[in-house]
DNA sequence: TCTGGGGTCCTAGGACCC
DNA sequence: TCTGGGGTCCTAGGACCC
């Protein structure tokens, strides 16, 4: 259960880094793709990509994340479109959150830029410290130890605190006092409210309600009527900012992806078996470096008219291996393609139902080695490929061949 | 205008078990 | 002959987030 009801004024901050893709692009090459004012990050290699994120002179362009890279720029034709690179997200994003947790006691990291804070009980080691100042205080902190820029909104619910953050961008704090959340709501658009996206937007303003303002008068049976008890209610609440969930410092990884968009779609299915390899080799070192095995294979299939279509498979012993992930997606894409066959613009491959692989007793085969969907040998060789791997770089050791089926 | 890549969560039907 | 209900797992699809 995920409710709050002993504490109801909980103190919560959530520190959302301005722009942070951007503002990584510039301190990564100040000289060259930062001096831009009108700065784009985003596009894929495959140049089809979308804005992952826009300078704030970019913005007033109407250029969103999310938004095609060739609408963007036709939006907004002056602007530099930079890429950046993962590492330096990453390790941008932990040196935020380490100043964090030296700040407070819980930290939640819900994505590389945003982070929760939660505050309650300090009350007395912070000196009565009102949170407006406390959040001004971490602000400047994050700022000057890390060089990035972070806006932070502070309230009773992670919710509104959320809101509160984005209203104070960039560079800024706000803070909604216990008991006024509800009022707080009320300046916003329902399609605003996170986890309100397109499809329940729409839904909403075909019953004529497009404003919080409107919603808030809605009575709570209409919710339920409208929507079922459970997403009604869900949404009653919702609008009146009270979510009740916890900050919550650590959840374990439940999947883990790999997937491309073509540069040009790909028919033939040499071509996707050896793009389904490399996917398969990825996830696979992911998982292991995770110290991970996985029990459901998926793989994802995008068409050329952007029919997206997926098949998977749980076996009964966790996997590991490239060679057994190679193995059981090649006969699931082998399988979607069967039933649909198309050029294809996108493959993807992901693992669930994810196990720790420490402690983890192996039983001994009821019908042999060779009778199960992984073999030791496949084990040892995909140790042998990460060793290398470390050794020389990612990617110096590729499959020879497309292994063989069993 | 032509739609990335990494995720989480929810729903709903069917299989299967008790 | 027709007919239970609950729980769990698997699969496919979709909404949503950054």
């Amino acid at each position: 259960m995920d409710t709050i009801v002993d504490r109801p004024e909980r103190r919560l901050l959530h520190v959302d880094c301005d722009a942070f893709f951007v503002q990584v692009a510039r301190l990564e090459d100040p000289e060259g793709a930062g001096k831009e004012d009108l700065l784009i990050v985003g596009g894929s290699p495959s140049g089809r990509g979308v804005v992952t994120s826009a300078s704030y002179a970019a913005r007033e362009y109407g250029v969103r994340s999310g938004m095609p890279t060739s609408q963007a720029l036709r939006l907004c034709p002056k602007a530099v479109v930079a890429p950046v690179s993962r590492d330096a997200i990453s390790l941008r994003s932990k040196a935020v959150r380490r100043v964090l947790e030296d700040l407070s006691p819980v930290v939640q990291a819900a994505s590389v830029d945003e982070f929760y804070l939660d505050l309650s009980g300090m009350e007395r080691l912070l000196d009565g410290e009102a949170l407006a100042v406390s959040a001004e205080r971490i602000r400047l902190r994050v700022l000057d130890e890390t060089e990035v820029s972070v806006s932070i909104g502070g309230a009773t619910q992670k919710l509104v605190a959320k809101l509160a953050a984005n209203f104070a961008k960039p560079a800024g704090t706000h803070v909604v006092p216990p008991g006024s959340e509800a009022e707080f709501m009320r300046r916003f658009d329902l399609a605003s409210i996170p986890g309100v996206g397109p499809a329940l937007a729409k839904a909403l303003s075909e019953k004529g309600l497009v404003r919080v303002e409107e919603a808030q008068r809605v009575e709570e049976e209409w919710w339920e009527k409208w929507f079922g008890t459970s997403r009604g209610q869900w949404l009653y609440r919702r609008i009146r900012g009270v979510d009740g969930s916890r900050v919550n410092p650590r959840e374990p990884r439940k999947s883990i992806s790999s997937e491309r968009t073509f540069f040009a779609d790909l028919s033939a299915d040499e071509d996707l078996e050896r793009r389904l390899m490399q996917l398969a080799c990825s996830v696979g070192h992911t998982v292991r470096r995770s110290g991970l095995r996985a029990r459901t294979v998926t793989v994802k299939l995008r068409d050329a008219d952007f029919t997206t279509r997926q098949a998977s498979r749980t076996v009964d012993e966790p996997i590991e291996s490239d060679a057994a992930l190679f193995r059981i997606a090649r006969e699931l894409l082998t399988e979607l393609r069967r039933r649909r066959r198309r050029p294809a613009r996108l493959l993807g491959v992901g693992v669930t139902n994810l196990e720790p692989m420490e402690g983890q007793v192996r039983q001994l085969g009821l019908f042999g080695d060779d009778a199960r969907v992984e073999s030791e040998r496949d084990r040892q060789v995909a140790r042998a490929v990460d060793d290398l791997n470390e050794r020389f770089g990612d990617g110096a050791i590729v499959p020879a061949r497309v292994v063989k089926p069993r």
